[in-house]
DNA sequence: AATGAATGAGAATTCATTCAT
DNA sequence: TATGAATGAATTCTCATTCAT
């Protein structure tokens, strides 16, 4: 067969090398694995990439690309905080839920000790500036605290929105969650976690 | 060297098995790896544990033992939530700084699908009880609001440990820590956080 | 070579690795040895065989094919027992001098404790039922006296049939057989052995 | 301890690594599981015999020696062919069920292929020599028909006895021997095999 | 002289990568 | 251009043998 790959087949392949590399990390998945379940052979896997590392790359730009358009929907609107962060976190289990393989890719880059710094500023650049912003502009309108950092309030509340992501993306953080609540509902964690959040930053008494 | 291993030796074996636990996973360590940077024989590992899985686990129970010391000490007496908080952070973020390679292992194992449950339950357990157990007695005691599940809180809680363990542990959290806070001293975080969780936690007005 | 595996080529593994087996058995037969001798690469091994013991299995049978497809034929016609049995011996020698290392993987197989039972079931079946009906069926017919227990009767004969493929076969026992014979002639050993049995297994008077 | 072996430690070392190697032939057999069994070091062992392979070598010689010295006893009387038959059959029974590790080593050695010629010699000289004397004298008294050559003949009831051996001895051979024989007692067995000897040896009408 | 822990070569098996077709 | 069989380096684990005590 000489026919090239079409755009829908090369969308296939980082599917399911997602699907792969979620499962078994960067080492365990396999490259006959992903091209069997992509139905190409393997020997066109290393047309389109140098080697299972640069496959890995682009399944990690492309995971990234997909849950950074997802968070970025969900305040892309002019309303208060707390709304913002309900549907943030709304957004984050959804996702999370659906799409365990990006997270748990997620969760393998962040092992990386080479080229950290580089992933990070990739990955974390704009939503880093997106929540400080966010958090700085509320803070004006006197809906946050005033002596809460902006950007260190930024952090923390990323921080539960990334735990929330593990939780609800990879098996180990899932047995964990479990291990604090094993009954609770999914709208209960949601309601509490955003009391928790609306008592960390908004000033007492205000909203 | 056909002396038995010394205690220090062998104790530089299993610093030396974190180390490439950390660094590559329990699948893509290499017993040879180990060998080569404890200066013993692979042979030498394999009489002291029967295999690699049998080796992790004994750097796990390890690393959890030096963990969970550090933590319950934080907690042990008898204060005020507020300060057994302070005391939890900053064993936190010293124990990371020292032992960074423990919490990439640590990392690294909250990556695994398989047996995800029995580490989680080995490693969480007691975490999980004793914070939960520390809410909800400071809630009797009207530390902590009413409207608080304790559960709950202690997860968020926990969440904010966790993420700041792998701050200051793993290379990818640090770079991404300094796209939020590229100059705050360590002081003024710990400070901050410290607001962020009392706010969380606390009824206003009260602490 | 990236051609696949002519037949020639997969026949050539399947006549080394017997080789390899006659010579060190199961456990010690090395499979590097195997692919070195076939000029082929150790993975192509693993592509066509899923383990060594699979290859072995697969050695065996092949065997088995190739000896029985020999015994059978000597075995076929309606003839005087007497005949068949010289039939048989001379299959038996001509086989073992020009396939020795099937004998001696043959050989080596009987050295197994574990899996004997299925071992023996696998090989000696046929032959065993094959036997003892022809006997019992000469036996019918007056040519085998009356008081021989056909099944006893055929392991005897099979006994001195095994010995003639292991001294036809194996190193040892060719020695062995010079000890008692150097210089005889093999057809003149036929002869005795014919007489030995045609004594063993027929009524006085009668062929 | 500074104490030497006594001669008593010394034969549970061969005993025991005769077991070993019975169980699992030269190559699986292990050193430690010898030495330990055999309540001594390693070390020990390593002083007495060179290698693993001399220590092979020990058990071997050790063990011809005892099946040869039983089976030599059997044939010493001045008594008719058959009555000498009847013991060795007996003979080799009784040993081969009592010391079945003696010969499993018996037929681990029949598999070499390097030094075939000087193990077959020491080893089945003498037995050949003595049947074959046997057989000759009994000739010369009209016991055994005198077209049979006394060598060859020997050698066709040595044949039988070797596979009694292993019938007796060996997992594989024990199993064969039930696929002829489920239920038949010894003693109908050795009656048969004298039936089937007498027949092959003994002129008709004579014993 | 005996001990037994350490050594390290060697074997099975896997799989990323290549390249003849 | 796509294929997928072949390659062979790398990894885990075993155990015969050594030698410091």
């Amino acid at each position: 067969m000489l026919k090239k790959l079409t755009q829908s087949q090369q969308d296939t392949i980082l599917e399911r090398a997602v699907e792969e590399f979620g499962r078994n990390g960067l080492e365990r998945a396999a490259i006959s694995e992903i091209a069997r379940r992509s139905d190409v052979s393997v020997g066109v896997i290393y047309k389109y990439y140098k080697n299972k590392e640069e496959l890995f790359q682009n399944c990690l730009t492309h995971s990234i690309a997909i849950l950074t358009e997802v968070m970025e929907e969900a305040v892309s609107g002019e309303e208060p905080l707390i709304s913002a962060c309900e549907k943030l976190i709304r957004a984050c289990i959804a996702f999370s839920k659906e799409h365990a393989p990006y997270i748990q890719m997620y969760h393998a880059i962040t092992h990386t000790q080479e080229g950290a710094k580089e992933y990070a500023e990739t990955i974390e650049s704009m939503t880093a500036a997106t929540y400080t912003r966010l958090l700085a502009k509320a803070q004006q309108e006197g809906e946050v605290r005033q002596d809460l950092d902006p950007a260190l309030g930024a952090m923390f509340f990323d921080n539960l929105l990334m735990m929330l992501h593990f939780s609800y993306g990879c098996a180990y953080y899932g047995e964990r969650m479990k291990l604090y609540d094993s009954k609770v509902s999914e709208d209960e964690l949601v309601r509490q976690l955003l009391l928790f959040i609306k008592g960390a930053l908004c000033a007492p008494g205000k909203e």
